[in-house]
RNA sequence: GGUCGCAUAGCUCAGCUGGAUAGAGCACCUGCCUUCUAAGCAGGCGGUCCUAGGUUCGAAUCCUAGUGCGAUCACCA
């Protein structure tokens, strides 16, 4: 039992014993620095159940408290606020508790139900971008919060392989392309294919303008472009199972999963399982004759199936074409059951998906209830903003987009300079330096990304490089490389099942073991609210409570070898702390900086 | 037009289920490297929490209306 779980169990006993009334809840924070006291109880809310004077109820809660509770030291009452001093003792008994564990607020998974986590899902005509890099950062990192709160989890994502985006690469690469390939210009198969989506766009626009020129209206010509009409006409083909243009799908497609491979591997993330489009829509028609039979959905003259959610406060949403054939809906209804049926054991499912397909995942899920699947009740949609460059929207087609590799590598250029001017690593060999500001570089643009709230949009301008300094990624890796540092000059052994108890502690050793106190619950709400941010904004805060320590403390230099063994093994607690909280957001931290 | 989201310091953002005088970083200004890494620390400057009502002992937080920005409302994905 933690502190606050004893405390409020008391307070509820003091207000039966004193005021014969039952408090339902007791309302704790930590107390402000310009008070006496480690932690408050605010009184306000007990009115509800006892009348009288705040300060007067404030001052008896607090006398039971000393007299009942033996960590409570003393306690002094401003306006409605009891402030309570808790005993160095109870501190560290819990730096004792958590001393020796390298998981600290992990837990293992203990629910029978797993998490199914989607993030990624890119079309294939086009490499991954600045947007991209969100999507899969976020993707990555609430899968990993929701694992270390307790939970199995499946990391998956969707590739949308099908479709006329990737026949207007095809196409380009047949009219443009000689036979071009990743091996023949060395370029990643992803970018190779997107130039060639480039290339399509440019041709497609010159036709435009000739049509126009010709008299037709924008809107015809931009119908009547014969480039447009020969990609149609592909698709068409693809859908027949022309051999020709499957196999030349199947190539392209190759390319591309090997250059998405390739920035994967670059960002770090990983998924356990892929799925296709082109494999799941099929199920999807399944189920949507199954709900037309259960009246689910209703057919309308022309054949074709729509599902009706005006009582529901939505619209009418189309799930099959008249022409029989599979919509986004469809697909998506299938990849959803799909996926239960490859692993059982999934309770739910999170989608990482951009938000302008709110109204999608909405109906999404309403549609998978109506079906009747339990899981459906457990889908949560991650949405997250856009991410826009001060010219406006990142559009692929127009080639106006930041790209994932090259923004690493630039993140990492950046890292190198200012390592390069703070010359701290002349020993290190030219692949550890290289590794290294790659460590950096990445931590710098993922911690960047992940600390803000994911409904915010992003506006991101490639001039204004991204900081290295105050809260950012490399200040906490720093605050990281700086504690092992100390570990290797501490010559203290590591075991260490000190007996501190009889340590005072200093005012920024307490404020870290409260700050360290806090992590499992942390874990716990940025799993429920799907949070990286809060993992973040957590580990900012320690970070700078250390640093303060640090900074006014000495920790090799201390008073007695006992104190000086405590203050290197709290150090270690929270390097270890700072490890596994950024191994949430997919950071690595280094050993030196 | 309907629906959804966002609005906090010059800039980028925190602010948990309503709680004390709204917090960080960047930028600007002071100090601190002959002691554990100065990518740091200590401090200063900087606020109509978009506006107006309401609920409450108490509102940046909840409710209503409005303003601004974004998204969405396809037999596209």
């Amino acid at each position: 039992m933690n502190l606050q779980q004893t405390l409020e169990l008391q307070v509820k006993a003091a207000i039966k014993a004193l005021f014969q009334a039952e408090l339902q809840s007791v309302e704790f924070q930590a107390t402000r620095k310009e008070f006496t006291g480690d932690i408050t109880i605010v009184v306000f809310p007990m009115l509800r159940v006892v009348k009288g004077n705040p300060v007067v109820i404030g001052e008896q809660v607090g006398q039971y408290l000393l007299d009942n509770v033996d960590d409570v030291l003393g306690f002094n009452v401003v306006k409605g606020f009891l402030n309570i001093e808790i005993s160095d003792r109870y501190y560290h008994s819990f730096f004792q508790s958590i001393n020796n564990t390298l998981n600290y607020g992990f837990l293992e998974a203990n629910d029978d139900k797993a998490v199914m986590v989607e993030y990624s899902s890119p079309n294939t005509n086009k490499p991954l971008h600045l947007g991209h890099v969100r999507n899969v950062l976020l993707g990555y990192s609430v899968a990993e919060i929701i694992k270390a709160s307790g939970k199995k989890v499946y990391k998956t994502q969707i590739i949308n392989d099908r479709g006329i985006h990737i026949c207007k690469s095809m196409l380009a690469w047949q009219r443009f392309g000689n036979e071009e390939t990743p091996e023949s210009t060395g370029l990643k198969g992803d970018k190779l294919v997107g130039n060639y989506y480039v290339k399509f766009d440019k041709a497609y626009k010159i036709e435009i303008a000739q049509l126009i020129a010709q008299g037709l209206s924008e809107d015809e010509a931009k119908k009547k472009a014969p480039i447009l009409l020969a990609a149609q006409e592909m698709l068409i083909k693809w859908e027949a199972g022309d051999e020709a243009v499957v196999s030349l799908w199947k190539e392209m497609n190759g390319w591309v999963y090997k250059g998405f491979e390739e920035t994967y591997k670059n960002i770090g993330v990983d998924f356990d399982k892929y799925y296709y489009e082109s494999d799941t829509y099929l199920l999807g028609k399944e189920f949507v004759s199954e709900g037309l039979k259960t009246g689910v959905f209703i057919q309308k003259e022309d054949g074709s199936v729509w599902c009706d959610l005006t009582d529901d406060g939505l619209d009418e949403k189309i799930v099959l074409r008249s022409d029989g054939t599979a919509v986004y809906m469809t697909q998506d209804i299938g990849t959803a059951i799909q996926r239960i049926k490859d692993y059982p054991d999934v309770g739910g499912m999170v989608y990482t998906v951009g938000n302008e397909q709110d109204y999608h995942f909405k109906v999404l899920f309403l549609i998978l209830k109506k079906l009747g699947f339990d899981w459906a009740k457990h889908l949560f949609h991650l949405s997250y903003g856009m991410v826009d460059l001060p010219s406006g929207k990142m559009k692929s087609r127009e080639g106006i987009v930041v790209d994932a590799d090259d923004l690493i590598q630039e993140m990492a250029d950046t890292a190198e300079e200012i390592s390069k001017e703070l010359g701290k690593l002349e020993d290190y060999s030219e692949d550890e330096k290289k590794a290294l500001y790659k460590t950096i570089g990445l931590g710098a643009l993922k911690y960047y990304i992940l600390k803000v709230d994911p409904k915010k949009r992003i506006l991101f301008d490639p001039k204004e490089s991204i900081d290295f300094q105050g809260n950012t990624g490399p200040f906490i890796q720093y605050t990281y490389a700086r504690i092992q540092s100390i570990l290797r000059k501490a010559d203290v052994s590591r075991n260490l099942s000190l007996n501190t108890a009889d340590l005072i502690l200093h005012e920024k050793e307490k404020q870290l073991l409260k700050q360290l106190e806090n992590f499992p619950e942390i874990i716990q709400n940025a799993a429920a609210q799907h949070s990286p941010a809060l993992i973040a904004n957590y580990t900012y805060d320690l970070v700078k409570d250390f640093n303060s320590f640090y900074q006014n403390v000495s920790i090799l230099g201390a008073d007695s070898a006992l104190e000086k063994a405590f203050r290197v093994a709290l150090s270690q607690t929270v390097g270890q702390t700072i490890k596994n909280a950024f191994k949430m957001l997919g950071i690595e931290v280094p050993e030196r900086m």
